[in-house]
DNA sequence: GACACTCTAGACAGATCCGTCTAGAGTTGT
DNA sequence: ACAACTCTAGACGGATCTGTCTAGAGTGTC
């Protein structure tokens, strides 16, 4: 009945060239990471990112282990993509402050493109207290985030300085979920860079 | 069938004066707080609280405008209690170091207790993001916190120095419920103390 | 005694949820 | 040609959810 593959070609049939629609895996993923963002986990049901995807029920069986394995990818995805983006963002030669400054104001430009919802990782472990494989996820990013900070400050991950950091760091982000105004990461900022 | 009022005297029948049971609307509030903050809100059905409460569910609705409404009440009361709990820990006499210091200490005793799941006005508006009278009550939390903190500052509410302690405190809140690691509450406590 | 109020117990409808399943189309490899 | 694989479309069951409803017990008030 359908063309799985001929699908590009029909919608942008005429259209030269337009770019061709990502593979029913990563539309899940990408729809998954829209919603599961934007609307929170519990409150989005899988007919739901079926129906927004348009991809068949029996594909995400497929690919995912259900709703859990698509949340868990879906946490593995958000953390490659904060560490390729903290990596792109990021000037190793500049000084630290300034490092760190970048760290707030990637965060200004999210929410400027009005696609900030708060840390991924905060939000899941709220939606799911009791969940092994999210808190795993969770402690993962919790721990390449304080590397990070380490890194930027040439100092030992568990140094006082890098955990200061890390909570104003969580605390930038969970005050401007809280408040919607984005003042409180310049505030941020410029008490991270106190710190240096 | 039941005897509401007989139940406490039925069921402490021989122990002279146990403590009476709460009414039924207590109860209702008591087990919606215990569960939405402990499982979170959307992972807690109706059903469920009524079990626990031991509540009827006509009696539910006769109180509350349904789960929406308990949930609103939930956090009425939890910002009630917050600012009792604040108020009762707070030494108006002592320094703005040390009453801050007791905020932070405030949480490092529920943690020991074991009843701390994190800031229970983020986690609702984690997971009702577009629930306006959910936002009302986390902005009327959010702008009291900042006040009680300018209060112990001595400080205008919008000045620079609450606004950073109140980053503080949320990222104090947040990192804990991250890592489950009550030392970033020292960090916090700590930090928020140097900008005195 | 009549009435209003609060409460219990539980049935019920309607929606939504997750996961399994079947039937078949299209592609690729052998 | 045949098999293996990926995908669509959608039915289906069973569970769970919220909210409404009825029937009746206990209490207090007029």
């Amino acid at each position: 009945m359908t063309k799985p593959t001929a699908e590009t070609s029909e919608i942008n049939a005429g259209l030269p060239d337009a770019e061709p629609m990502p593979s029913p895996r990563d539309r899940l993923l990408d729809t998954a990471a829209r919603l599961f963002y934007g609307r929170g986990i519990n409150a989005t049901g899988i007919d739901l990112i079926l129906a927004e995807s348009g991809v068949a029920k029996g594909t995400l069986y497929h690919h995912f282990d259900g709703k859990q394995g698509l949340l868990l990818a879906y946490l593995a995805r958000e953390r490659a993509n904060w560490e390729s983006g903290a990596l792109a963002a990021d000037d190793p030669g500049a000084g630290a402050a300034d490092r760190l400054n970048r760290m707030f104001e990637s965060v200004v430009d999210a929410v400027r493109a009005g696609t900030f919802h708060g840390c991924p990782f905060t939000n899941a472990v709220i939606e799911r207290p009791h969940d092994v494989d999210v808190r795993a996820s969770v402690d993962d990013y919790s721990e390449r985030l304080r590397r990070h900070i380490a890194e930027i400050l040439g100092a030992e991950s568990s140094s006082l300085k890098v955990q200061q950091i890390f909570v104003i760091y969580n605390g930038a982000l969970t005050t401007v979920k809280l408040t919607r105004d984005v003042k409180y990461l310049r505030r941020s900022s410029d008490l991270a860079q106190r710190l240096v």
